[in-house]
DNA sequence: TGTACATCAGTGAACGCGCGTTCACTGATGTAC
DNA sequence: TGTACATCAGTGAACGCGCGTTCACTGATGTAC
């Protein structure tokens, strides 16, 4: 059964955003073509002519998971958005970064410059909204800061959900950075 | 052909060691029984003497690819050592927290608990070795850095060898890390 | 100490299963006239 | 505008393969006498 230009468009593009979501929820590995397909509505036979590999798909998917990231106004928002317990908890919603990068560490070329893009750009919007003297020690600082948020989520999510360490990691963290990043704002414990 | 009591011992000891490293290397999902047990000698038909399931060997491996957090002998130390090239482009004999979180999230609570202690650990390692005037704040500067530390590590391996970005990460937060928990010491660039 | 036998660490074939990928087919879409 | 046909997005069976796990078997070890 053909289907219309757009409408194939519009599959394909369904398809790399459900890939998107449960490829953070449940890494690049545990969730297989078929079952892909399907949670977007299709079978998994017409796969291949949309998609080179699932590999490509994978770099496709990951990059459409970074483009969130823009909404937070400033460094205080972003800060306290990333390290919540709902940014935490919201595995297939949440940043990509944050949800794959361990995967990405295996994975090929193709993967890995999205995460670069998409490491790049955080870092760049992070720069736009930090207090410096020169670019480079703007950039410097939001390294740091970027560093800091994805180690603390990771680590956060690598506790079983009742374990204290959890929230300790995340909340000690986001204080953390705020004092350092924002110290004139009052910090809300 | 059974084998002396030590021996088995000695077998066991061995798989959970080559585990441990293969695990680093390629991820819970990236290795398998069969080729994890020829690694280590043997064929895959022991494999369940001696573990309950591979998911109980994944606890077990990643609880020994900790132990050797202990071997800095401060602080300025630790941060040389574990935001290094080196310590980036060797997996399997490097900090398990930073190769394998992003996989611990989507493992069971047996694992998670595995993740915690050895967090918990490098933590309390790194508490010990922070000047602070209570507990609580060395602590809380203790996980930061470890977050800081494990997040640079982590967006590194994401990056293709051959991109800039990834020895930028590295480079850009042990100096900041440097700077900030031992400012006193001369910072080498 | 020597002998007979039970134990069990390790072997390798086999299991069902899900994976990524291929392919002949279907039938609505898009196009040439 | 209407008709005939080529295109190709999507279907679903099938491929070989490697996975985690099971199991009947082997034969040296450990033990009871």
């Amino acid at each position: 059964m053909r289907v219309s230009k757009t409408q194939a468009q519009e599959n394909r593009k369904r398809v790399v955003e459900t890939a998107s979501v449960l490829f953070r929820e449940r890494g690049f590995e545990g969730i297989g073509v078929i079952e892909l397909m399907a949670a977007a509505g299709l079978t998994h036979g017409g796969f291949y002519n949309q998609f080179r590999s699932k590999s490509a798909l994978m770099a496709e998917a990951t990059a459409c998971g970074f483009s969130h990231m823009r909404t937070s106004a400033d460094v205080v928002d972003f800060i306290n958005f990333y390290l919540s317990r709902r940014h935490r908890d919201a595995l297939g919603k949440g940043c990509a970064i944050a949800a794959l990068s361990g995967d990405a560490a295996r994975q090929q070329g193709d993967v890995k410059s999205s995460f670069e893009a998409g490491i790049g750009q955080l870092v760049e919007n992070l720069t736009a909204m930090l207090p410096a003297d020169t670019h480079a020690e703007g950039r410097a600082k939001a390294m740091s800061l970027v560093a800091q948020a994805v180690g603390a989520i990771v680590l956060s999510r690598a506790c079983r959900e009742e374990a204290p360490l959890t929230d300790e990691i995340l909340e000690t963290c986001r204080i953390a950075l705020l004092e350092q990043y924002s110290p004139e704002t009052h910090v809300s414990r």
